[in-house]
RNA sequence: GAUUUGGUAGCUCAGCAGGUAGAGCACAUCCCUUUUAAGGAUGGGGUCCUGGGUUCGAAUCCCAGCCAGAUCACCA
């Protein structure tokens, strides 16, 4: 790969500190007893604190003026400004520190630690002025330089190609991005602890499974060599978290990573988390009373406050959401009673609606379909749907009122899903029949229907207490409560086709051709990368190319003759 | 998968009636020497995504491909 003139700069800048000594990756430790944001935050207040620190990060600007310096550094906190004053950093005679190290042999994205006391400029900014400093890691690669002033933005890195694939880029130039993985965090620890809380029991359970299940999805195929039998990464871990309520736990949940392996847009990857949650004893009435209450503690934590912005509206979550059954709020977004119709009326009432409509949708995929077309979009603030039909639920157990229908509802909050839960299905007859109404759709050739889980049913005929159960998006939950706009903003690594890499052949295989060392870089530069191209190539254009090149880069090799060109290739 | 927009310096972007590749920041050298999106001067840096085509001549026009974004389809 070739190097540019900036790192060509920079690499030369660490022989040169390895020449003076200076070992640019230090192996001992660095004592740090302070962070940016407590220097900041406290030494307005009391000008005797933080006179003898110790401090490290990683260089984010420098303004070099002779004598005197100054540089940001940005640790995990934040960003501090450093003064350096030549005479300070070099007591003695020597000023090689000052005038060698800081002013020529650091750059940008170098990381070190310094050690001073803090005071306040000129131009009042809180300021380390540095009696000491260490390099701890020199940067051999420039980093975008953002800047930013009056709330202003300049030179923004804001590339998503660059900003997923080097996230780690992101995250040192963007700090706003480390904060939304933060409050990823803070979410998942402010549920665990709610759960935790109630004494249910956080389990894990397979993620390689030999029949997938418990969603309606496609999933990932594998191979297992040793039992040499078919594996699937899991789409969804309720079958088995139900098995462990039949084992005898009263309360069972789980993070755990999903796969499916569909499309990917900003609301989709193909791996994902989803936290489920099941409780025995319990319906789904219960269980949405647990989910607002659940919510609203997780935006209480994150934000100190139930009302969160997102884009530009505000969403609120404090309970009780509002609440409509499945047919009410198609009643209510399409002014059309569905509730009595069969298939085909469906189908119908769905062309008139001018949604999509195939033959492989069965009843219940139909009102899915006007559903997720008339109704969620609308749905911004945080509203709980209930009652779905049978068809489009075969794990939930059917209504205790209401012919057809059974006990599942989902949260929509700023138009999108993120829970489903239901009462869950524990009549080991019905559900049977279920999975075998699945089969059916399979048959017709719907991708995600479910298939039979023999083991599944072994266990629920054993007799598992009736349970509600809970699937919430742990990543669309995420996105809500950071205000991003799509998932892999709250995804460190979102999925990413792979960066295709420009084979390049060795300087041996050129060789090998009887090509003299000081022509093999040469033809790399004029972009015959492989033996292959190499080989193919016109060799008079070559030997031009190669004559170009010479000139162009005033290379003092003498050039060669277009029949030794032509012997390379031959 | 379909449609659409984009890919030019390390970063952000301009250039496109086809005629030798530009700016700001970053980088280098020098000056200034308590600055703050770093004040001045000078300079280096490019396979204009890749491959074909049209043309005397392509970053620019056409075709194909790769990668990304947006919208749609499937899905959480």
């Amino acid at each position: 790969m070739e190097l540019s003139e900036q790192e060509i700069i920079r690499r030369q800048s660490l022989e040169e500190l390895q020449k003076l000594g200076i070992n640019p990756y230090p192996a001992d430790l660095f004592e740090i007893n302070v962070s940016a944001k407590d220097i900041l935050a406290n030494f307005p207040n009391d000008k005797n604190l933080y006179q003898d620190i110790s401090i490290a990060g990683r260089i984010m600007t420098r303004r070099i003026m002779g004598n005197a310096s100054f540089a940001e550094i940005q640790d995990p906190t934040g960003r501090i400004q450093l003064y350096f004053k030549r005479d300070d950093i070099c007591q003695g005679e020597d000023k090689t520190m000052y005038n060698t190290v800081f002013k020529k042999l650091l750059d940008i994205g170098d990381i070190i630690g310094v050690n001073g006391f803090v005071f306040i400029t000129q131009m009042g900014e809180i300021t380390v002025h540095v009696k000491e400093f260490k390099v701890l890691c020199k940067s051999l690669k420039p980093l975008p330089v953002v800047k930013e002033k009056d709330g202003i933005t300049y030179d923004a890195f804001t590339d998503p190609e660059q900003r997923y694939r080097q996230r780690y880029v992101d995250m040192i130039v963007n700090p706003q991005v480390r904060e939304i993985f933060i409050k990823r965090t803070k979410l998942i620890n402010s549920m665990r602890s709610f759960l935790n809380e109630k004494e249910y029991l956080e389990v894990e359970t397979p993620i390689l499974q030999p029949i997938y299940g418990g969603a309606a999805a496609r999933p990932f195929k594998t191979h297992h060599n040793a039992l040499d039998t078919t594996l699937y990464l899991r789409i969804a871990n309720e079958l088995y978290l139900k098995r462990l309520i039949v084992g005898g736990y009263d309360g069972v949940y789980e993070f755990s990573k999903d796969f499916r392996n569909e499309g990917m847009d900003r609301f989709h990857n193909p791996e994902f988390t989803q936290m489920e949650l099941y409780v025995a004893y319990k319906d789904y009435e219960w269980m949405m009373n647990t989910v607002e209450e659940m919510v609203e503690q997780i935006a209480l934590d994150l934000h100190g406050t139930t009302e969160v912005k997102v884009g530009e509206n505000f969403i609120n979550f404090k309970r009780p959401w509002k609440r409509f059954t499945m047919y009410e709020v198609i009643q209510h977004y399409t002014g059309i009673d569905i509730s009595a119709m069969n298939e085909e009326q469906l189908k119908k009432t769905a062309c008139t609606l001018e949604i999509k409509v195939d033959e492989t949708m069965g009843r219940g995929k139909l009102i899915d379909a006007i559903f997720g077309e008339k109704c969620e979009p609308n749905l911004l603030q945080p509203t709980f749907i209930t009652d779905y039909p049978v068809e489009m639920s075969p794990l939930a157990k059917k209504h205790r009122s209401k012919e057809g229908l059974v006990e599942r509802f989902e949260a929509i909050c700023n138009g999108k899903e993120i829970c489903n839960a239901f009462s869950e299905l524990n009549d080991p007859v019905d559900q049977r029949k279920r999975f075998e109404a699945q089969l059916e759709l399979g048959k017709r050739g719907d991708e995600e229907a479910m298939v039979l889980d023999e083991d599944f049913l072994r266990a629920i005929e054993y007799g598992m207490p009736p349970t509600a159960g809970l699937g919430i998006g742990i990543d669309r939950l995420a996105m809500v409560m950071t205000n991003s706009q799509s998932i892999q903003d709250v995804l460190f690594f979102p999925q990413m086709r792979p960066e295709k890499k420009a084979a390049v052949a060795s300087t041996d295989e050129f060789a090998s051709l009887g090509i003299p060392a000081e022509w093999i870089p040469v033809i790399i530069k004029a972009g015959y990368t492989t033996v292959e191209n190499l080989k193919t190539a016109n060799p008079n254009k070559l030997f031009n190319d190669l004559c170009g090149l010479r000139k162009k880069l005033k290379l003092e090799i003498s050039a060669p003759t277009i029949d030794e060109v032509k012997s390379w290739i031959a």
